[in-house]
DNA sequence: TTAATTTTTTGATTTTGGTCAAAGGATTTT
DNA sequence: AAAATCCTTTGACCAAAATCAAAAAATTAA
């Protein structure tokens, strides 16, 4: 659990109620790679901590696989167009190694920011944090060409050539793999 | 105000007292088009509301003037790289109409918010908005032809045609105004 | 109303990245 | 260890959009 308190300690002072009534909306699973935390057309309840491992979110568009976003140790992931509306979602989430995972009931944490401020504050400031990265993303897309996408990723997860198949990163970055091989073999 | 009554409904129910908490923050403003609220590198610490006219968020690279976001009646915006982060912004904010502008004062507003919880709830709640308004044009960019992402924009502004000149209209889609010019004569 | 400016369209050409296909490596399974 | 599968690279060709340039149309200013 250390990895999910010190990311949290980012947003919210825990006192010792609170820590407790919130750890008792997590669950900590083992689970081995290729599993499907998530499929695109349900409706999704919880938010996932990495606590080890590597994750994607993905979608299928007439056939294509397409990467929306990387998750490592350290990091959340949800499908949060069905987690904020209730609606189904359009995303999948799938881990790309085994991965000790955390698993947030956000139904029941939404149940207790009548009563405690400090989490509401807590997922207010989280999803903050997740506008910022999908203004970067926007950024990166708009403002860079793919080469230079590439390297601003590596910047990020500097590791990722060595954890993830190229077909992934390049459907990320929004290029075909045989594209991202060419970009590769430049720099 | 009465458009920004209606559109902080969808978020909080105002009590009298609330009511009078917010509007303090307020200030209205009749500005004339071209005007910009906001220039990138300063530190971003209001948001608009647009209650008559039309805006744009845009930046500047190497040149290249990008559309990032418009904004219209009733419709919310700000350089919420910089008004979440505190750090100088990339955007610009441009009128492109004479417009009447209510400006909220995020700092007070978020000072407010342990007294009125409610407050925060609302912020939360738009921020949720602000997400997903993302996370949809970044599904426009990475999924659909720009033929297809300027059917969608003219779903979401019928008549931008009409008040927005190609060239931003063309930016915003990710194209050049050569470009869009050649798909509207297609369609 | 005319002149000046800005916006939009059209054309020719170039560039970038996509597609299709196949070969080479690496990893996993039996 | 061999076979099978999966991942990555390379090549030839193609398509879409960018660029450069100029003309036409619309808007604004004089």
């Amino acid at each position: 659990m250390s990895l999910l308190k010190d990311y949290l300690g980012k947003f919210i002072n825990f006192t010792p109620t609170l820590e407790r009534v919130f750890f008792e909306l997590c669950t900590i699973q083992e689970i081995p790679k290729k599993t499907h935390l998530f499929k695109s057309g349900d409706v999704c309840h919880h938010v996932h901590f990495i606590e080890k491992g590597f994750a994607r979110v993905y979608y299928l568009l007439d056939g294509r696989d397409v990467t929306s976003w990387f998750a490592q140790e350290g990091q959340v992931m949800s499908a949060k167009d069905s987690l904020f509306t209730g609606k189904p979602s359009d995303y999948n989430i799938q881990l790309l190694e085994d991965s000790k995972v955390i698993s947030i009931n956000y139904r029941k944490l939404e149940s207790k920011f009548d009563e405690y401020p400090a989490l509401e504050r807590a997922a207010r400031l989280i999803t903050i944090e997740s506008y910022l990265q999908l203004d970067d993303r926007i950024k990166n897309i708009l403002f860079y060409t793919p080469e230079e996408r590439y390297l601003r990723l590596l910047e990020n997860y500097p590791n990722i050539t060595t954890r993830i198949s190229l077909g992934y990163i390049a459907s990320y970055l929004g290029i075909t793999q045989e594209t991202l091989s060419r970009v590769r073999a430049r720099v």
